[in-house]
DNA sequence: GTATCATTCAACTAAATGGTTGAACAAGAA
DNA sequence: TTCTTGTTCAACCATTTAGTTGAATGATAC
């Protein structure tokens, strides 16, 4: 499989779950500590740990150890890219959709 | 859970797998029926029409039964839909993102 | 040093996922 | 009606996921 479909298939899996979109919201309005966000849920501290390790693996966020702590915060350059696959596609479907719009609307003949 | 995070959800675990975003692309270009599709891919016929089923559940295609045949085809509603959810994730990004990186280029001090 | 707090790691469970096969059903063609 | 093609459904399997607990490791404070 090539990379960036391994990078594509990370990241939205990573935004597949409400408490992952939720930290990302979370270390968006300010970076965090793993305890910090742990005891913001009703999980287990491991738990929280792991939402967390799936994020670094899509690139949306970074760990980086501070004395005692490891602060998670918002992967700028990654929440970047990220913004621009995402639009890529919603540019790839606005292309298509007026297209779309016309066979839909018009009779169906079969595709084949 | 929410209907929104639900919808979240489903949206993007279908969007989290390349075979997925590949129909949704194929589908994009021209609706096919399921058959169709399945000849695409070196996969079972059940495992696309399962491919299918969770982008139905996501609600970014349709079947549509015409005779014998399902088709399936993007859903411009949803597709709409899908792409002011991501745009509102990309626009919340942005809006953070000159704080977070004068956050992040600054000294960090603990968010304790 | 020891104690304490934060994190990581390993082992385990239950449920979901992605795939298979084969049987049953639906619809058009002969 | 029978035949053929397209789709659905059910059962099954292997892997991954999302969660748990408890032990081990890191880092600071005393």
């Amino acid at each position: 499989m090539v990379e960036q479909e391994i990078y594509l298939n990370n990241m939205f899996h990573a935004l597949a779950d409400s408490t992952r979109r939720d930290i990302l919201a979370r270390v968006g309005r300010m970076e965090q500590s793993i305890g910090d966000l742990a005891r913001a849920y009703s999980m287990s501290f491991a738990a929280i740990a792991k939402h967390i390790d799936v994020l670094v693996r899509a690139q949306l966020v970074r760990k980086q150890r501070r004395g005692k702590y490891q602060v998670v915060s918002l992967n700028p350059e990654a929440v970047g890219a990220a913004q621009e696959h995402l639009e890529r596609y919603a540019m790839n479907w606005n292309q298509r959709f007026d297209q779309l719009e016309h066979i839909l609307t018009s009779y169906h003949k079969p595709a084949l």
